[in-house]
DNA sequence: ATGGTCATCCCCCAAAACAGGGATTTTCAT
DNA sequence: ATGAAAATCCCTGTTTTGGGGGATGACCAT
């Protein structure tokens, strides 16, 4: 604990941040060395500067929390990433999990347990606070997946598990030109160009 | 809390099936209404009878307690369970958290920190206890990825956002040989033939 | 210093995917 | 029963991948 921890607070709302930044300024072994509006001013930052860690609001513009944690995990495994959000939600705060952060709070959490959360997902652990009661089971899915058809699920699978448009062709009895139709509505349903993207979007999804 | 807390108990260890049993028979709130030594012996039980809680060894004979816990959400998603663990592994815990589960704990927790832990669950939360000191940046692995260099997981999440080897060969400023050889490379390494299997594989993996 | 992995680059050629149309039959709910 | 949606099929192209090689410098650890 000889070097501070370097931090960066990321919200839309300047009074978050400045509150949040005021609140943490006390204690002499955080750094913030960064505050940002949104997740795009945040990375190209990120991606220069060496940080232990970033805590993000979860309902930002253009790119919400969740994902701006994912990208970040992406690129720097190393930083460690709280969720914040007014609402206590915890479908948030396992969306942030599985997107690789290391924590979620609520905005009404005191300073001590600001700093408390901090300590020890510094350590390595993984906190959420506070402890919410969820009611019901939870929602696994980040924004809303196309509408696919029983068929296109089905070829969709088989394009994920490598085959190639002929062979899916053969495995259903049908000809080439059906198998290429599908995937054609497949790339049109999920708005992307190519297959890669494809299997990308539908993993992100569920679908797989 | 009128109605007990209806807990089963996994592990392939009869030392500590008994032990924690034991530790957890003083809590008047807590039943425990099933032990089991192995997943699948646990599985039909389940189906069955109502329960509240598993807590689960993570390394089981046959079904690992992640794949467990995965199976269990899928089924009865409203299960809550708790890995457990001799080792403190930080990866383990993220994986528990990841496959759906509420919270993760070593074998050698005091039985007061063992009822907090599943009162806070019950409650909703998140719980990993005790906070570990991660070494590495960690592991996200379900089975094991291919050893995969900083420069092809950068390829890899291009491809996977949709880019043609061109367009990947222009933004990283190398030509289309290289981002060729990259690809190359990521097939053999994932074992796949083509785009497709490799993205979901990745995905798979959580190497997106 | 030298063997290993990484990252970079090149060739050729075949196979597969993508883009753009269009068309017919089955299925299913109102 | 009748329309809409789904599933099936076809043609003509171009672009992108994939498979088979091989080569070079940089870096890194023993």
């Amino acid at each position: 604990m000889n070097q501070p921890l370097k931090l960066v607070i990321v919200d839309d709302h300047p009074v978050v941040l400045e509150g949040l930044s005021n609140m943490l300024l006390q204690f002499r072994w955080i750094e913030i060395v960064g505050k940002f509006n949104s997740a795009l001013e945040a990375m190209p930052f990120l991606r220069k500067t060496p940080v232990d860690m970033v805590i993000t609001d979860i309902n930002l513009p253009e790119i919400n929390g969740i994902e701006f944690c994912r990208k970040i995990k992406e690129e720097l495994a190393e930083v460690r990433v709280i969720g914040m959000s007014t609402f206590h939600d915890p479908a948030y705060a396992r969306e942030m999990i599985q997107a690789g952060g290391s924590g979620f709070m609520t905005k009404n959490a005191s300073t001590q347990e600001i700093e408390n959360l901090i300590h020890l997902v510094n350590q390595g652990g993984i906190v959420i606070n506070p402890m919410l009661t969820e009611e019901k089971p939870l929602r696994f899915d980040s924004g809303q997946a196309p509408m696919v058809t029983r068929r296109e699920k089905e070829v969709l699978a088989l394009i994920a598990d490598g085959l190639t448009n002929k062979e899916i062709a053969d495995r259903l009895f049908v000809s080439i030109s059906t198998i290429d139709s599908h995937r054609k509505n497949l790339l049109n349903k999920f708005q992307v160009l190519n297959t890669a993207a494809l299997i990308s979007q539908a993993a992100k999804h569920g679908l797989l």
